[in-house]
DNA sequence: AGGTGGACCCGAACGC
DNA sequence: TGCGTTCGGGTCCACC
């Protein structure tokens, strides 16, 4: 699933074949892609336009054009973005969309289940449309320790769900945020301002670890799960329902936390607030 | 107002 | 083997 990391490696893969390319021609094949709008017409809206920027904000990627135009581009679940040098790729039922650059390459759009969106908007209501939604970028200043306490202080939410609210923090999805969680040795459940101060501060940098390992492991391939050169998964918590916790040895448990399949470990996951997360021997207590 | 649960999709995984 | 059923995931929206 297309999270923060996932859309950052996208983001980093096709700019350097996008930008300062101009749009020949866009076919947009499904018209829940651009929904409301018709699709010939956004498809004509973005016909010569010329990319000036590839950007990111949270898991939206931002398509900005030299003319005042921005596509908002959300992969949702399935999405996925392809160059295809030599032009169009082998025929795909779940290609959307297609994009030839003045180069003669192509962009493919795929997306299985079709939730994506293609949004084209002048700067500022791009700008507006974002900033409604979404809250700092977990790897930006702004998502400091205070900022994270101001969002679950006085919520009675369990503090993954608070997390999953792209206005706490930007970019973090199902996966990344059972990984922060177990990063920060925190029960997904837990009610998110039962919190204490030097929790939500190492919650604050498990999410950073969290999005920065995914990143690291963007050279994967997409929606296979991220798994090393031995093929076992990289993720510590996310899917690992009943192997061993990393930390304690403890089986990774499964729950279901505000309709979301939830993996955590029972142990140093504990759903009363700890003193410290650091592990001292007895003699030093 | 904050919290919850369903709708949107459809392939994969599961159950009989 | 083959079929029907369930699941999941991000976001929006209706409802409590």
């Amino acid at each position: 699933m297309p999270e923060l990391p996932e859309v950052e490696t996208v983001r980093r893969r096709l700019a350097p074949v996008l930008v300062g390319r101009r749009l020949d021609r866009v076919a947009i094949g499904d018209p829940r892609l651009v929904r409301p709008r018709d699709p010939a017409e956004a498809a004509a809206e973005l016909e010569g336009e010329t990319v000036a920027a590839l950007e990111r904000r949270g898991k939206y990627l931002v398509v900005r054009f030299e003319r005042d135009l921005v596509l908002l581009i959300h992969l949702r679940m399935t999405g996925s973005l392809q160059h295809a040098p030599g032009g169009r790729l082998e025929d795909d039922p779940h290609l959307r969309a297609v994009v030839t650059l003045d180069d003669r390459s192509d962009v493919i759009y795929r997306d299985v289940r079709r939730f994506g969106t293609w949004e084209p908007f002048d700067a500022a209501g791009a700008a507006a449309h974002l900033a409604v939604r979404l809250g700092p970028e977990p790897l930006g200043r702004a998502f400091t320790p205070s900022f994270l306490s101001s969002r679950l202080d006085g919520r009675s939410t369990p503090v993954k769900a608070a997390i999953l609210d792209q206005r706490t923090v930007a970019g973090l999805g199902n996966i990344y945020a059972d990984e922060a969680l177990w990063h920060a040795g925190i029960h997904p459940l837990r009610p998110a301002g039962e919190l204490r101060r030097d929790e939500s501060k190492a919650l604050r940098d498990a999410v950073r670890e969290a999005l920065l390992r995914g990143i690291g492991w963007g050279g994967t391939d997409l929606g296979d799960g991220v798994i090393d050169a031995a093929g076992v998964s990289e993720l510590k918590a996310y899917g690992r329902g009943g192997e061993p916790c990393e930390r304690c040895g403890t089986p990774i448990a499964r729950a279901v936390v505000s309709g979301r399949g939830t993996w955590f470990c029972p142990r140093c996951q504990g759903r009363t607030a700890r003193r410290s997360r650091s592990v001292l021997p007895r003699s030093h207590l």
